[in-house]
DNA sequence: ATAATTGTTGAGACTGAGTCTCAACAAAGT
DNA sequence: ACTTTGTTGAGACTCAGTCTCAACAATTAT
């Protein structure tokens, strides 16, 4: 995954800085994650990059769309990146905080029709179940 | 609707400020609203109560289910009296602020089968909407 | 190339919804 | 009455996220 190019498709200026976060956020690529991890994971590669910058770039690709924003914390903004992934919604595990992805066409199709009869126009929508993971109801 | 049976309902002590807190929410009920919200609530009507004991009777109902949490807004944690409505979902307009409120039995059947899929055990789930309202679009 | 313009950076101050502290107080139990 | 237990209020505190602003870097114009 090369980090210019990602930054040059979306028209986001290449520098340094951009660079090492966009790294740090590709390497994230298979968690959700919020824009403390990113920095911390900086940090822990000893880059040494604002934190202001951490979260400028995080807030840019998610109005770009390379990161999607996802509502797992209240406590902090999670995300997810988009490039490697098509829309999805979650499973929530309260126990041990374990996320399962899935994906429901029927779903989706019903959300759309549901909007047709309150002549209401969707533009993105997130359905997060909250519950017990297998291991977690077994225990 | 008596603040007093209310907290006696759910096993609440009764005191002069959680009764009055309990009238400013109970008052909120047609709304979506955050604790915030029910403190400007009683300042307006000129009745002392500290900001904490809001907080804290908020959070109360919401453990005991007089209030459900709805994810509406990302800086406040918003809530909806759950005494005199049942379970929904939301849609939510971007440009107005505008909520329309739902109920599909179809959708819900198909997220248990998710869960049975899936070999998770739901527990609560919240399905959101964000789009334009019909007044919005045709503007 | 050089200069002018425009966008980006870093350090740290700031914001604000929500939480915590703790001594005074009030309710319930005996 | 006395003890135990829960509640209150004022304000300090937390901390994810934002803002400021002067120095700097990338782009564009000359
Ligand atoms: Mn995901
Ligand atoms: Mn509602
Ligand atoms: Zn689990
Ligand atoms: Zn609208």
């Amino acid at each position: 995954m090369d980090t210019n190019k990602l930054l040059s498709k979306y028209s986001i200026r290449s520098t340094k800085a951009r660079q090492e976060i966009a790294k740090a956020i590709i390497s994230l690529r298979h968690k959700h994650f919020c824009a403390e991890e990113v920095i911390e994971r900086l940090r822990k590669k000893e880059i040494k990059v604002s934190r202001a910058s951490a979260y400028r770039l995080v807030k840019l690709f998610s109005k770009r769309g390379v990161l999607r924003p996802v509502d797992l914390n209240k406590r902090w903004q999670m995300y997810e990146t988009s490039f490697d992934k098509n829309h999805h919604d979650h499973l929530y595990c309260l126990n041990c905080g374990k996320i399962i992805e899935f994906e429901n066409r029927a779903i989706e199709n019903l959300q759309t029709k549901v909007c047709k009869e309150k002549k209401f126009k969707p533009l993105k929508h997130s359905l997060k179940i909250l519950g017990l993971c297998r291991e977690c109801d077994n225990a």
